[in-house]
DNA sequence: GCCAGTTACTAAAGCGTTTTACCACCTAAT
DNA sequence: ATTAGGTGGTAAAACGCTTTAGTAACTGGC
C-alpha cells in the first residue's frame, strides 16, 4: 500500500510573507536570498541586488524565530536588576539598551523587586527565551540560579563580584579612586568630622564603597567615628531615616557622604527640614551623579558613575565572552569614577578658611537661570 | 539513480535538551509529551505523570523559538516610551511587566527620546520580533509606522487617542474628573486667581488635561486669566523655565496647577529659591503622583494617575483584541484618577478663611518621623 | 460475536529559516 | 579539444516544536 500524504491544511491565503515569495519575486533560489540578507560576499552583485529590490517590494522581514530556531542566535540579552523604580537602573537601562540595539540584540528586563522568587522567575524567563547573556546588576541571585545559567552556557557579567570564569566576568567600578576624591574634596575645604550613610552591608558594592571611604579617612589622617557611621538602604526613606538617627546625636559631624545618591537626598530633605543649611552648617556629597542630583536644592555634589560606561562594559564584556576571547588572556572591564562639585558641600562652620559664611570655594557648574 | 540523503552534521554530543530527550526517557510519544506541557486534557493521568517527572528530572525547557515558529504566537509584547528616564515611565513599566509575566508574556521595551527616528527603529524591532500587541504610550508616532504593524494585524492600543478600530483600541484617562478634583480642591481653600502650567501642545493628553483645567475653572466661575497660562514640556527643566516667567509677572497667581509632577517639581524649586513659601505664599498641585511627589517639600499635592491601573487596562485591551472580542460591542478602557491632598496647597495668603498663617486645612497624608 | 463508538496513543507534516552538499558553468591551461 | 579550478547557483536536510490524521485498544449494545 503506498503511503498516503497528509498534508496539513495549507491555510490558503492567510500565508505569512516568505522567504519563498522573496525567491519567487526576485527570480532566484531561497538559499540566495537567505545569503544576501546574512551578506554572504560569494553573491552575484546583479542576482543580490534582485533580492533587494525584492524584500523592499515586499516590504519583507525575516522570521526571527525561524532564524534563531536554525542558527541557535537569539540576539537577545537578559538585563538583571533590582527596582526599575530605582532611578539609577533606568539611566542604566537606557544605555544598555542603546548598546545592544545598535548592535542588533534586544534585551529583557528582569526587575527582582528584592524579591528571591522573582528573581528566580526572572531567571527563568531569560531562558526559557535562550538569552545569549545575562548583565547581572543587582544583588544576591542564588548560586542555584548562577548555576541554572552556568548550564546552559549563558555568558554573565556582574558589578564588582566574583572571580572570572568561564563564562562570567566581572565588571569593576572604580569606587576607590571616586570616594577618595571625594573625601579629598572634604578635607581640602578643611572638614576633618567625616560622617557616612553606607548602603545595605549584604550588598558587595556598598562594602567596597565603605572600605573605599574608610580608607581615604586615613589618608587624610582622620580616625573614623564609628558614631557617624549609618547602614542606610540605598532609598530615600533610609537615607530619611539615617538622617534622622544621626541629628539626634549630641555632636555632629561638618560633613556627609552617602553611599548613594538617593541616600543624600534623603538625607538632604531631613537636614532641611531640621532647619539646617546646606552647605553652610553641614556639607554633602552623594555617589552616582543621578539625573536627580543636579535638580535638588542646593544641587548635590556627588561622585559620578558613569552609567553609560557600565552599561557598554557589561554589553562589551558579554560579546566578548560569548566570542570566547580570541586573542590572550581576558580583558578586565573597567568602570570609571569621577568628582562633580556642586553646591552642597563648602567650608566647615568653625574653619579659618571660611570666608564669611561658608561659601562654597567651588565654580557653579551649571548656574540656574534666574528670573 | 538513487537519490543520495546528505544528513547536515549531526553536531552530535553539544546537542540541546530536546523534546525527544524527554519522550525517550518518560518511554512515550514526542505528542505525549507535547500535549502534556500545553495541558491537553486528554492525556493519561499516568503517561502525564511520567512526563513531569522526566522533564524535572532532566530539568528540560521547551525551546521557545520553535514554539513559536509553529504555533506562530511570539507571547511578546511591545512598550512603547517616550523616555525612560522620565520617572513616570519606570513605574508603568513595572506595572505593564507585572500584569505581562503573570500572563507568560514577555515584553520588549522601546524608547523614542522623542526622535522619530528611534520611534521607527523601535517599531521595526518589534515588527521583526513578532510581538503580539503593542501598547503606545508615547505621541507622536508616525502614521506609516501604524499602518506597518495594522497590515501586520498587530493589536495597538494608545492612552487617550483615536477612535477604536478593528486592531485599535484607546485608553481613556479620566482627567475632567481628577483636574476637576484639583481645582475644586483650591476653590474651596479660597483661591480664585489660578495660573496653569501645561504639557507640550501637540500632545494630546496635554490638550486634554488644559480643556479640562479650563472648563473646571468655568464651573467654580472663574474667569482664566491668559498671562497665567504657560506652555511647559513635562521635564523638570521645563517646570523651571515656565515658574521663571510667571515669577517676572507684575500680579501672581495664588495657586498653579501643573500639567505633570515633574512641571510641578520644577517650578517648586524655583518658587523656594526666590524665597517664596509653598503654601503660605502661593499653592501647587501637580498631575501623575509619581513616587518623589511624596518626597519633596512640601510634599506635593497631586491628581494620582494609576501607572497599574494604565498598565493593566494597556493590557487587558491588547488580549481583547487579539481574542477578537467574542462578546458583544468592545469594551471601553478607563483610568481613574484621584485627588491626593499633601501639604503643598493650602489657603491663599489673602483669604479669610486662613488661620493666623495659611496652615493647610488637610491633614498629612503621611508624618515624617520627627527626630 | 460483531460492529459502532469512544479514548488516547503514535507517526509525520510543516512552521520559515540557514547551511551543507552538490552541480553547472565559465575560464584558462594543457 | 580536454580538463582542472574556480564561481556562484540550486536542492534539500535540519532546527525543535505543534498538530493533524490515522489507528489500536477497549467498551458496550444488539
Amino acid at each position: 500500500m503506498a503511503i498516503k500524504k497528509r498534508p496539513r491544511q495549507p491555510k490558503s491565503e492567510n500565508r505569512r510573507l516568505d522567504i519563498r515569495d522573496v525567491a519567487k519575486h526576485a527570480k532566484v533560489s531561497i538559499a540566495t536570498v537567505s545569503r544576501t540578507i546574512n551578506r554572504v560576499p560569494t553573491v552575484d552583485k546583479e542576482l543580490a541586488d534582485r533580492v533587494w529590490l525584492a524584500i523592499s517590494e515586499l516590504n519583507y522581514f525575516p522570521n526571527t524565530q525561524a532564524r534563531a530556531l536554525v542558527s541557535g542566535r537569539t540576539r537577545l540579552l537578559g538585563l538583571l536588576i533590582s527596582e526599575i523604580t530605582n532611578p539609577f537602573f533606568p539611566e542604566l537601562i537606557r544605555g544598555f539598551e542603546d548598546i545592544a540595539v545598535e548592535n542588533g540584540y534586544e534585551i529583557l528586563i528582569g526587575s527582582t523587586n528584592y524579591h528571591p522568587e522573582r528573581m528566580s522567575l526572572a531567571v527563568r524567563r531569560m531562558i526559557e527565551r535562550n538569552v545569549e547573556g545575562v548583565a547581572v546588576m543587582t544583588f544576591g541571585v542564588e548560586q542555584p540560579l548562577l548555576e541554572e545559567l552556568a548550564s546552559r552556557h549563558v555568558p554573565m557579567v556582574f558589578v564588582d563580584s566574583g572571580p572570572p570564569g568561564d563564562l562570567v566576568r566581572p565588571l569593576l567600578v572604580d569606587y576607590r579612586k571616586g570616594i577618595q576624591q571625594g573625601v579629598q574634596h572634604l578635607a581640602v575645604l578643611g572638614h576633618r568630622k567625616l560622617g557616612y550613610i553606607s548602603g545595605p552591608s549584604q550588598q558587595r558594592s556598598s562594602q567596597l564603597r565603605t572600605a573605599a571611604f574608610l580608607e581615604s579617612l586615613e589618608q587624610i589622617g582622620v580616625t573614623p567615628n564609628p558614631e557617624w557611621i549609618f547602614e542606610g538602604d540605598h532609598t530615600l526613606e533610609g537615607g530619611m531615616r539615617c538622617m534622622e538617627q544621626l541629628l539626634a546625636l549630641p555632636e555632629l559631624p561638618t560633613a556627609i557622604m552617602c553611599s548613594n545618591d538617593m541616600t543624600a537626598i534623603g538625607g538632604l530633605r531631613v537636614l532641611t527640614r531640621a532647619g539646617l543649611r546646606v552647605p553652610e552648617d553641614i556639607s554633602l556629597i552623594g555617589f552616582d551623579d543621578i539625573h536627580l542630583a543636579e535638580f535638588v536644592n542646593p544641587p548635590l555634589t556627588t561622585v559620578r558613575m558613569s552609567r553609560n560606561d557600565l552599561a557598554r562594559s557589561a554589553f562589551g564584556a558579554l560579546r566578548a565572552i560569548a566570542e570566547q576571547e580570541q586573542g590572550g588572556h581576558p580583558r578586565e572591564w573597567k568602570v570609571t569614577t569621577s568628582l562633580v562639585v556642586r553646591q552642597s558641600t563648602g567650608y566647615p562652620r568653625d574653619s579659618a578658611l571660611a570666608p564669611a559664611a561658608g561659601t562654597p570655594s567651588t565654580k557653579k557648574k551649571k548656574s540656574s537661570k534666574k528670573v
